[in-house]
DNA sequence: AAAAAACATTTTATGTTTAAAATATCTTAC
DNA sequence: GTAAGATATTTTAAACATAAAATGTTTTTT
């Protein structure tokens, strides 16, 4: 019903006006890309593995912190709700690929690890998952990218700054 | 269980290791800046409009598009899926926000478009949607701006080539 | 004209995600 | 030692999301 010549694919973008702040077209941009890499390594995931991005994401902290994190922290980290996190641990403790034990003296918290299997699943996954993130973004330059992560860095504190 | 010293919060880059590749550097910061922005969005959008992100959006493509678009481009614009965009539709048009006619010539299709109460109430959001934007995204020097907007050009193409 | 294929949407089933409530535990102040 | 408050996790309910099946429409092929 409306085009938009010289955008041959419809996405976020397309409701950006011409004369919309310079706030508002970097938003739906880096939005828009994100989505993009976010399905394509969904998509992959599934293919590949037969698994979900927020299950990778989980077994990715916890490669990361070898000695274990508490639900807490996982939530924290990855971003999302408590309760979230606790229904996808459910899922992986039930498959054997993380499990959850007592910490001595906190009988309110769980320390989450990789178990063997799941550090083993996890090895082939991050091989692919790297992979894959090379093939979408390594056609930024070096020098861009140093550029790129700096204008982030900004971006990252602004918003923790005015957090609510 | 593990810590950052020289990071005060934890988020997705918590799980980067100093000799990961540029590329999954550059992703988890690219995903945690928009998730950080998205929470806040989401957030605001609760608190002074009790409404929800994706509610927004599809309003936001249908303002830009007066002479209104079909499920079907909402869900491509939108970026999900057409399931997705029938149950939001379905909503808003029960709230009286949007409506959806038949297309003359046409049956298959409906022509979805924002009612007056819906383009009232888009008007107050939107205006307060582009000052919490501006207020997270006006660090970036114009320069940066264009910089950024270059880069991010290049990753979405990119990752529209690589689409699976 | 009939059959086949493509298309647009909705429905259904399943799973994800959040916010909020519920449960259980720990700490502190008294 | 106990009550009050803070903390950690799980559960619940509602919104969001996808894939696949179902329905109805249009186009193309024969």
């Amino acid at each position: 019903m409306q085009s938009h010549p010289t955008e041959p694919f419809l996405d976020h973008e397309s409701r950006a006006e011409q004369d919309d702040h310079q706030a508002i077209r970097l938003w739906l941009r880096l939005l828009t890309c994100t989505n993009l890499v976010e399905q394509h390594l969904r998509n992959r995931l599934r293919k590949s593995f037969d698994t979900t991005l927020p299950r990778f994401d989980l077994m990715a902290q916890l490669e990361r912190s070898p000695t274990g994190l508490t639900m807490g922290e996982l939530s924290q980290r990855m971003m999302v709700s408590g309760g979230n996190v606790s229904g996808i641990a459910s899922q992986l403790e039930k498959e054997g690929l993380i499990s959850r034990d007592p910490v001595p003296g906190n009988r309110r918290a769980f320390c989450v690890t990789l178990t063997r299997a799941g550090r083993k699943q996890f090895a082939d996954m991050a091989r692919a998952h790297e992979a894959w993130l090379v093939e979408l973004l390594d056609v930024v330059s070096a020098s861009d990218y140093e550029q790129m992560m700096a204008i982030l860095k900004q971006i990252k504190a602004q918003s923790r700054a005015k957090e609510i």
